[in-house]
RNA sequence: GGCCUCGUCGUCUAGUGGUUAGGACGUCUGGUUCUCAUCCAGAAAAUCGCGGGUUCGACUCCCGCCGAGGUCACCA
């Protein structure tokens, strides 16, 4: 049987690394088994609503790269898509648990149901509806909420990830399946969508873990077969033990596309809290977790989120990117992150730059400080000189001498290219009977005065025999 | 308070009766013709939450406890 799984998020605002692993691991599944993956918006809260929460949502997934088969705009078998469009199908649920005798709509004012909850809570004792419920229930209309009429019993069922479960009659309870203002709640309107929608697979977080006794309940009641459900363990704050949330700064996803981290890190970084293939691999791309993906090996516990890995892992991409596909491809990435200064620079520069750089990069965002010298010339601090740990023995005339016979021997080169630059810098060692952290820091700084560039020759060759020597020779003047 | 879930290096994890408890991030130390990284090599780091069993033998099985989390909404 085909498998079908879904997302399906409220929108409520933007999806933050804390609740995106419930989009990813439905996606690789349904990739894996050639299935469908439906995108379904839960908007029975109004209140909650909030405008424009539908394109971020989107919009993260399509930053991921995880493309769905039936959804809001693309439309579907099943659509509509939009939970607040579907009323009349879960009017038409509601009347058959009616007829069954198994919802009834409550009059009871909420002031009274508060004090019910208030003696519950004072008495310690679980509050369960049912044990309240009214006696002469009248008929369901406009402005009364509807409510399932559970009939307690024990349920055992396998949860995906959890494994065999078992609960009593204890937790069952008279849940509200239609709101007063005429909409779904959750609990109900989830269990009518993804049996009209052929979901197979039920994944979300653990919080639900204790209510799904309720949706077995109403499966039952409704006459529809239970899909397999896997609960998810939570992704931890980096501090506490509290599920990671707005409020602890969870940022949203797409707020890492600006700060340089790669949608590959994302999706590699976050399949892999939580779920393991079993063997020592840390780097996946996207097809080969789809491939490896199991739902058995899906960790039953909370993992913490860890931002200094995520860090590592986005170097690791940018490094892969660029060995595999190429400097171009890197490139492209990388637009939006250079330096102001770098807009008047054509294309094949900023490629050059960016291929002697990529590998210290642990995000794009690094471009913006660590390439600034390649656009504009930088600011001559002689200080940096005279203070560096290996120019500090060297008075300012010999440091002029070394700079001036650095500057005659690189202006007569008539090539200017890496291997001929490393020659010349390895004959002026030779000649001025000075070690490389010496002559090279003298070069180096006075050509960018940055606290770090790439090799000498290197940087030397990007920024072409003009610049390099005009540079040197205004620090020459300076000294 | 009831019910449910979880518990291996600081962190993410491997591990299903016999392992020097493995890997990765991070940390530390070296190396790579200068810096910062990368890369490479190495080190420190888990009495497997605690206490009882079962067994020749337990991180692995059983029981109890403790700790953490979730849930008990006309939110999802």
């Amino acid at each position: 049987m085909e498998v079908v799984t879904r997302f399906a998020p409220s929108p409520t605002g933007y999806i933050h690394i804390g609740n995106v692993r419930s989009a990813i691991y439905p996606y690789l599944l349904a990739r894996q088994t050639n299935g469908k993956m439906i995108l379904r918006i839960e908007d029975t809260d109004r209140e909650r609503f909030v405008e424009g929460a539908t394109e971020l949502i989107e919009d993260t997934l399509n930053w991921l790269g995880l493309e769905w088969d039936e959804g809001p705009i693309i439309g579907g078998p099943h659509a509509p898509y939009f939970q607040s469009e579907r009323k009349e199908i879960y009017h038409a649920w509601a009347r058959k648990l009616i007829a069954a005798g198994r919802a009834y709509a409550d009059p009871t004012p909420p002031e009274v149901i508060d004090s019910y909850r208030r003696e519950c809570n004072s008495k310690k004792v679980p509050f369960l509806y049912r044990n309240f419920r009214p006696e002469n229930t009248p008929e369901w209309e406009p402005g009364l909420p509807l409510r399932f009429k559970a009939e307690p019993k024990n349920y055992d069922w396998v949860d995906e990830v959890m494994g065999k479960m078992h609960t009593g009659p204890e937790v069952l309870d008279d849940i509200i399946l239609i709101k007063k203002d005429g909409y779904p709640t959750y609990n109900f309107a989830h269990i009518v969508d993804d049996a009209e929608m052929g979901v197979t697979h039920v994944m979300r977080g653990v919080e639900y873990l204790s209510s799904t006794p309720n949706y077995l309940a109403l499966y039952e009641a409704l006459g529809l077969k239970r899909p397999k459900l896997v609960s998810l363990p939570h992704i931890l704050a980096p501090q506490g033990n509290k599920k990671l949330g707005k409020r602890d700064g969870a940022k949203s996803v797409t707020e890492y596309r600006a700060d340089g981290i790669l949608p590959e890190t994302m999706l590699n970084y976050l399949a892999c809290l939580g779920w393991n293939d079993g063997t020592e691999q840390e780097i996946y791309t996207k097809q080969e977790l789809i491939e490896k993906f199991s739902l058995q090996r899906i960790q039953n516990s909370g993992a913490r989120y860890d931002e200094t890995k995520l860090l590592w892992l986005n170097g690791q991409w940018i490094r892969k990117i660029f060995v595999e596909q190429g400097a171009k491809a890197l490139y492209d990435r990388t637009i939006g992150f250079w330096p102001e200064a770098a807009n008047s620079y054509p294309e094949d520069y900023k490629v050059a730059v960016l291929s002697i750089i990529y590998d210290r990069l642990k995000t794009l965002s690094d471009l913006h400080t660590m390439t600034s010298y390649f656009f504009e010339d930088p600011r001559i601090d002689l200080n940096m000189l005279v203070d560096n740990k290996f120019l500090k023995k060297f008075s300012e005339s010999e440091l002029e001498n070394l700079l001036k016979l650095s500057i005659s021997k690189l202006t007569n080169l008539e090539a200017w290219d890496k291997e001929t630059l490393q020659d010349c810098l390895n004959g002026l060692l030779v000649e001025t009977n000075t070690k490389p952290a010496e002559l090279f820091s003298l070069i180096r700084i006075a050509l960018s005065f940055a606290p770090f560039s790439p090799a000498l020759n290197l940087t030397l060759d990007v920024l072409g025999k003009e610049t390099s020597l005009a540079r040197l020779n205004a620090v020459a003047r300076a000294i």
